[in-house]
DNA sequence: TATGAATGAGGGTTCATTCAT
DNA sequence: GATGAATGAACCCTCATTCAT
């Protein structure tokens, strides 16, 4: 029996381990959706078995949020970093902001889907916490402030904004001719610009 | 034993053992979320048999589907209604589009979130067919055509007004404070006159 | 509301509803098997409603044995009408009845594995009715007393040439390579004249 | 209470468990009918959970399937343990496949019935893998090379005498007054050489 | 004679989770 | 840390049959 399947278990590094666990759940939740992906085709693809699933993640329902977590990390420090590198002058943050959020959005609409769309009842409260509008509400306070746009309710008007590109990009997406990524980009910029009286450069 | 059970099957029209189902099912829903809702509880709340909702849904997906349908339907009447009532004057219908929304939106958020949110893989596409911004986006052609306003892409403005719309309302709600009925429309329509250019009144 | 589906109840005679009902039965049956076919499906390939099959059949089964009975006597008309037409010598009559049963066989092998097979634990007490095995019992003992040919126990060679040539025929279907219909005749005729040790012609 | 459910999981070597499984499903089809029974019968049966049913069959079907195949086994292995053991002689040959196929026929019918009736539709292909057929055909052939008969058709004539052997086991079976064991292996044996052209002892 | 809305028992199957090893 | 056999509640759906009209 020389030959028989590699039984010996293989300790891991726990972080890695888990690591391997959510990226295999993601790619199968990718494929095939949240609900129709059972736990048992999540530890065949990351080769443990059902057991080692739940020493890492509670539930099923566990994964997901790590997921979540893991994906909004991501996508602020682009941000961040797009923000840093560029440019001092307001209006050119806004243009920042808006390109770097489309671009990260249209490389990873299925990725944001996952982990937003998915489950959970539609979690209104979530959006709370939503740390990307939470940097927006921020960046057009600091703005407002600085005498680049005047703002009766910032942070009412950065969720207005992050819902309106939100919305752009997955409609474009779905649209039979979707626009160019310049396109969109464009046009988004333009609405912010007009929404937030600021001279259309 | 005045319960015993009534065996005798009582015929009803289709059109309203139908609507009973969907209230029992939307009722169901709204309290328990879709999932966690089951075929079983919804015959036993409208009190029929097992087989009977199968006589009018093909299956369990099939009764939200008519939900969403229902609810629509319903929403969209009430924006035309108000429409015609209305003002002539375009930024009046702007102003009144608004109101009529986030007023009906909420009036009914759980059953919104319940049709569009709990269910079906975020069907992108679905917007697409969204027929309120439909309306919207001929509203801002009819009215650039009219000399209102100047918009470069109607249909995209509309569903960019659209989604903010709808995301200030939903964070309004899950707000620990939330913004009164009347602030939150002066803000959107504050927001909504901006982004078309419309003086504000 | 002129268009409305025709909802006159055309009253046919009993005969040809039930004729009907059976053909569209077996039908369906033949297509997709007696467990696989409902009786919802029947009544709508004859184009009458629910209960009204409840009014010539008491329960689904019941159409099978129907289906059975007519096919046996179908099958028996053809073999008296051959014996009748045919040869007065008793080898001849036991060509005769082979050549007629191969060929009525591979004329409706569906219908037959359908009403003998498809459905009924196997019910070994049919076949002690089986019409076409009294037949041929009876023309083996009839040969017998004429001195055509010796035979222990008429019966139980009748059910043993019976099944024989059963069995040659499914076998030759089943096959890769199929024998003609006049290999297969005078296959089987040949082992029923050594089995019956009648000079070969 | 000392019948108490006992939760913790009793884990047994597959085989053991497949095994069970099988005998708990053949015994309760033999007793009611493979449609009859339900898979909820046979885990209770067995003594396991409805899941464990399904670790080791992935249908209802698959179990009749397995019982088939089992079946098939135990019947060669006898027919061949026979054979080795016995007559050098091409007709005694005969006579020991016919008095040990009837033998084990008689001892399970209920069996055979089971997994060749019972379910299936009648798959004629099936009697193309009989393997009892073909170690007749074989034999029969090997016979003829050895010139103790002449045989136009062997696999043919292995059908014919196979079905013959069936179908009077079965007759018997099912008749008021069945034959006894040796009457009937003495019948079929003398049809068989009749049919093969031997000599009759 | 004919209808068809209503019934409801019943079935097969899935899968998140546990726990003894 | 890792395993994977076992669990069992829960679920969706089918369909033969009935009966008031």
């Amino acid at each position: 029996m020389t030959g028989a399947a590699d039984k010996r278990p293989r300790t891991k590094p726990a972080e890695i381990r888990r690591d391997e666990l959510m990226d295999a759940a993601e790619s199968l939740f990718l494929r095939k959706g949240f609900a129709a992906t059972s736990v048992g085709e999540i530890v065949a693809e990351a080769d443990v078995a059902k057991g080692t699933f739940y020493l890492y993640f509670k539930t099923k329902d566990d994964v997901l949020d790590a997921l979540r977590t893991r994906f909004i990390e991501g996508f602020c420090e682009k941000l961040d970093l797009a923000l840093a590198a560029g440019d001092r002058d307001w209006s050119g943050r806004i243009d920042i902001w808006v390109r770097t959020c489309v671009n990260a959005w249209l490389d990873s609409v299925a990725r944001h889907d996952l982990v937003f769309h998915q489950h959970a009842p539609a979690d209104r409260a979530m959006k709370a916490d939503n740390l990307v509008i939470l940097r927006l509400a921020t960046l057009l306070e600091q703005g407002a402030q600085a005498g680049a746009w005047t703002i009766d309710h910032p942070r009412m008007v950065a969720v207005m904004l992050f819902d309106a590109l939100h919305g752009a990009v997955d409609d474009s997406l779905a649209a039979k001719t979707p626009l160019s990524r310049a396109q969109l980009i464009a046009l988004i910029t333009r609405f912010y610009r007009r929404a937030l009286a600021i001279d259309q450069g």
